[in-house]
DNA sequence: CTCTTGACTGGTT
DNA sequence: GAACCAGCCAAGA
């Protein structure tokens, strides 16, 4: 259950991530202890939909960049407007400039 | 209790 | 370079 600090660790860390930015699972699962467990990553997000607080969840993406859990949102072309609405690039579920915009944690949270 | 699926990644073939 | 196999944890049937 989202007992698991696994979980609020994820909504949190997605929290954190600033507008026009995104995320990969495996960053996320890396920064939190464990660098396979991105499926653990898909299913809290799976999972944040009956959180209380709302989960930027469209700035999560996987490591190609693609809107992987476009099709789990309301509508799916909500993630891709979304993330377009904040100034990042999506041509065909893809996010451009995916490296410009990846945001890491290590680097981020660890300067 | 066992098997399957899932918003994934990395390495090997 | 693309495809397949293996690994990780959790929840639903």
């Amino acid at each position: 259950m989202a007992d698991s600090e696994f979980y609020q660790n994820v909504y949190d860390l997605v929290r954190q991530i600033p507008e026009g930015r995104v995320c990969n699972y495996g960053l996320i699962a890396r920064y939190l202890g464990s660098g396979r467990s991105s499926r653990l990553v898909g299913w809290a997000m799976n999972a944040s939909h009956g959180e209380p607080k709302p989960v930027p969840a469209h700035r999560v993406v996987n490591r190609m960049g693609m809107l992987s859990g476009k099709a789990h949102f309301q509508t799916p072309t909500l993630m891709q407007e979304l993330l377009e609405k904040e100034g990042i690039v999506v041509v065909d579920d893809q996010v451009q400039n995916f490296e410009s915009v990846l945001w890491n944690p290590f680097q981020e949270l660890s300067v």
